[in-house]
DNA sequence: GCGTATTATTGGAACGTTCCAAACGGATGT
DNA sequence: ACATCCGTTTGGAACGTTCCAATAATACGC
């Protein structure tokens, strides 16, 4: 009875196959698939049964000819490796198909030329938008040209200047200002910024925020704080190292990132120094590992799954009305103290009630 | 001259429009899309020149259509926020695309339902092939369903009884069997295994591995030493904690993966005891994480990234040849030593020393 | 019974490609 | 002058849908 009928040649059966077997017409078929109500239920139902048993499988491509639209968004993402866009990408991609679309997704290790090729070929598939994390140094020649070929396009993470697409991000600088603050407020004063200097406009706020905090408190900046390294786990373990190795040597750092921070942590653990007792460590993202490492990472926390939820729902409005203004989405970051930024080691239930404390404290909306 | 003539409406320029544009038929047209040494050079020109000034973009899903053919490849994850998935699925989109394919992601978050449906979706877009890590509990009618649709199926990381479909994963029994090993070599005899037990056979194999390399060794396992924790950095923290509030507490511990290590490293930290002075802990994976953890993880490495492009390999040579016997890929892990597992904290340079011999030492070839 | 709504169904032309078979123009051979 | 062949080019029928316009079937009012 349960579907052998007819051996299944891969693929081959269609809608006139259905439309033969429940003898009916294929536009019959086609309207029963899209559960018009101008079919009658019971010519619906010998349809149905019919594609039960040949074993119909709709062909959507097809169908997409046809009607000129698409399921598919093309997600492109420079470096999958770090927590922060894994994350990101589960939080639209869950979005995503909720809506009933389904996620292209490109990985371009930063390489302007592979971004190039993905682009093209989700131009290529029609995609029905397209979400870029463009890496770094990108033309704006690109996201015009998806732009033109009519594709709906959302920009996150990093900004193009001109702020004629939709973008979805974070507010760095108040970010990494918390971030700063917080630092001061433990009592230090000779603080480090790690990060890859010149790495585009996130690193740049990032800084900004930080020298804006410093500043606000008068806290003159030894240039020698500013650790120019990649934005990697060895470059924060790289950079501590070097942090620790001047001669006026920071007690504190905020880190570019979370991925910096944990390489930090690692960094100091190698010197035999804890982060939280010996120096002030906090990172930015808020991944979901920062809540247990080693020790457990104080961080800015601009929720990435949350940030890649409200992105696909930024790009899922934009293709319902694609003549709507841009739209400029940034994610408040709020801060979470958790063991490595603390002044002395207290125990860990009083850690725990602390950290509680503060995340319920200040957890602003996004605003948009 | 550059591309401003018409007023591009969106994907709307066609093979026609070119072949009117260069004044030939749109057969000649698609010859010259493809290529085809047929055509005079000269002609080919032309045509290539039209489409540049229309801004053309060549519709693959109209082709597709026709020649019954696909260039994406749906990928299924069931997790990506666990590192080792994410490298994983880099390795095979990077091959994927050096191929000239495309990789439809899909999430799944252990979760059937959305498994089902992700599938069904990847059947209606006639994906070239599928890339599966099923879900705990799948029953086997899922890869089998896929089977029968045609589509070229590999299963990863987690193996179905059947044996029948393409498999890639990895040497679990072997991997835990040499983080047991190594354990016992530093002189440990109370050794630990932390994972979620009964969570199908990757644990079952993995747990084995360490059954047997104690039983090698005649060393009795404490039952309790057998301690039930999901495998997520929370699990690893909590496992670690119940693993020390233990009458008989073991004084080391393999872990089920990287990312339960991680949490067990950070329970260590709460505790104020250091994982390579107090304690012994490997993990398993050989994320990249590893290398900068706090402090730097033993595990045994199966080299996510570079199983995830073998698996792809794997599926893109069953694309080609559709009737060859099913493969069977295990990737044979290897032992990466580094502080987290030494008796007592040699200094750094020492310990580094240590790990390169040991990683270049041993690293056995994968085996088909 | 007959027009007339109303409800269900259907034929067939699209959508943008590919690719077969056929045709074209010119050179070559006889 | 004709057949033949080669290198190029082309018409048009697919591929599996959708959807408009048109038709068929049924119900309704009179």
């Amino acid at each position: 009875m349960a579907g052998k009928r007819k051996a299944v040649k891969p693929g081959s059966v269609t809608i006139t196959d259905l439309a033969r077997e429940a003898g009916v017409s294929k536009s019959t078929v086609s309207l029963v698939l899209q559960d018009s109500p101008l079919i009658r239920p019971q010519t619906a139902g010998r349809v149905r049964e019919a594609a039960q048993r040949l074993g119909y499988v709709y062909n959507r491509r097809a169908a997409e000819l046809r009607r000129q639209s698409s399921n598919i968004i093309g997600v492109v993402i420079n470096d999958l490796t770090n927590p922060f866009f894994a994350e990101l990408l589960v939080g639209m991609e869950r979005r995503l198909v909720e809506a009933g679309y389904v996620c292209l997704m490109a990985h371009t290790d930063e390489r302007l030329d592979l971004q190039d090729k993905v682009l093209a070929s989700m131009r290529e598939h029609h995609a029905a938008g397209i979400i870029l994390c463009p890496v770094f140094e990108t033309p704006e020649s690109v996201p015009e040209a998806v732009e033109r070929s009519g594709i709906p396009l959302l920009v996150v993470v990093r900004p193009f200047s001109n702020g004629r697409f939709d973008f979805a991000g974070a507010d760095n600088e108040a970010g990494t200002r918390l971030a700063t603050e917080h630092l001061i407020a433990l009592g230090h004063r000779r603080i480090a910024f790690l990060g890859r200097a010149g790495a585009g406009p996130v690193y740049e706020r990032r800084l900004a925020g930080y020298n804006r905090a410093m500043k606000k408190h008068k806290l003159a900046i030894d240039p020698q704080w500013l650790i120019n390294v990649p934005p990697t786990r060895a470059g924060g373990r790289d950079g501590i190292r070097q942090a620790l190795a001047l001669r006026n040597p920071p007690e504190a750092a905020v880190c570019y990132n979370d991925v910096v921070a944990f390489g930090a942590l690692s960094g100091l653990g190698e010197r035999g120094l804890m982060a939280g007792r010996d120096f002030s460590l906090i990172g930015f993202d808020g991944v979901a590992a920062t809540e247990h490492s080693n020790p457990p990472l104080s961080t800015i926390d601009v929720e990435p799954g949350r940030l890649g939820k409200a992105a696909a729902e930024i790009l899922l409005r934009r293709i319902a009305k694609p003549d709507s203004l841009a739209v400029w989405y940034l994610a408040a970051p709020y801060l979470i103290v958790r063991q490595s930024s603390l002044k002395q080691n207290l125990n860990a239930k009083a850690q725990r009630t602390q950290r509680t404390q503060v995340k319920n404290a200040r957890r602003p909306k996004a605003t948009v």
